[in-house]
DNA sequence: TCATCACCTGGAGA
DNA sequence: ATCTCCAGGTGAT
């Protein structure tokens, strides 16, 4: 069981959850919000350049206890005994939200490439092990920026959502620490309201960072493997695109058949279906 | 409620 | 080289 408790550095980062890391000369860096982060994976071991280290890993998990209640079905027996190492991460919201606005209809090495343009556009320069680094920037940086600026980092028509949905922040119309306290449902009909987030962008955020691991993002390739795995289970069978009411449908399936870990299962899911295709990770 | 369609941009494949 | 197509979707009609 002690195998089961390991974290796979290579895998839990490339599996499309996070977007600002780099490995250097065998050491993973990362930025989380404004935290640099310095992983080895052998030994095990973590690196901030802050003092309030945030449990990035989530190693307050009960791993062996969520692994096994996610183990409803042949498909995801395989792909956790495929990938035993992968883990979701608990990522900074700010970062966590932008990210995925800009994730909409691009490939991930296209989101990285975005948020790298901005992070030295409006981040702070800092210094960490003997490498340059930029934090993410805060929301007022992104809500008081020109959309010009914002198409220079290669946003395209995402350059009016970061704006918007950074001055929503600063505003306090959504707050993240709100949206932590209350439930699933109440926090997500409060993201999807903002301009640019939608259903499957809602979830990343629910789930990536604010504690709602029932959260399932269904984006093409959850739906490929609603579609090619399950049909029979979840009645995915015919429609290419997805409405609003069946994704709620479908989520309440889903999570009354992989139950309230579901996010977990999502992970494992789509990091299995991705490299059985050989999709590029960063 | 549902189905189409336009949308910025960069990278991969023809 | 040049073009077409597509990418962790969303908003407007």
């Amino acid at each position: 069981m002690q195998e089961l408790k390991k974290i796979d550095l290579d895998i839990t980062i490339n599996s499309g959850q996070v977007f600002l890391w780099d490995k250097i000369g065998g050491m993973w860096y990362g930025l989380n919000g404004s935290e640099i982060l310095k992983i080895t994976q052998d030994p095990f071991k973590i690196i901030s350049s802050e003092k309030k280290m945030s449990d990035f890993f989530r190693q307050d998990d009960d791993i062996e206890k969520i692994l096994q209640s996610i183990r409803k079905d042949k498909l995801v027996k395989d792909a956790v005994s495929r990938f035993p190492g992968l883990r979701l991460l608990r990522q900074d919201p700010f970062q966590c939200y932008i990210s995925f606005i800009c994730s909409s209809n691009v490939s991930i090495g296209n989101i990285k490439q975005m948020l790298k343009k901005i992070t030295k556009k409006f981040g702070k320069r800092i210094n960490f092990d003997g490498h340059e680094f930029y934090t993410f920037p805060i929301p007022e940086k992104l809500a008081n920026s020109n959309i010009t600026e914002l198409l220079s980092c290669g946003l395209g028509f995402r350059a009016k959502y970061v704006k918007k949905a950074s001055q929503n922040i600063v505003s306090g119309r959504i707050d993240f620490n709100y949206l932590k306290k209350v439930d699933y449902k109440t926090a997500k009909d409060i993201l999807v309201d903002v301009y640019g987030i939608g259903d499957k962008i809602a979830d990343c955020i629910l789930l990536f960072s604010l504690e709602k691991i029932e959260a399932f993002p269904i984006d093409r390739w959850t739906l490929r493997i609603l579609r090619k795995y399950y049909s029979d289970v979840f009645d995915e069978s015919i429609s290419r695109s997805i409405t609003k009411k069946k994704y709620e449908d479908i989520h309440e399936k889903i999570v009354r058949h992989f139950g309230p870990f579901a996010g977990y299962s999502q992970q494992f899911l789509f990091k299995m279906e991705r490299e059985l295709n050989n999709k590029k990770w960063l």
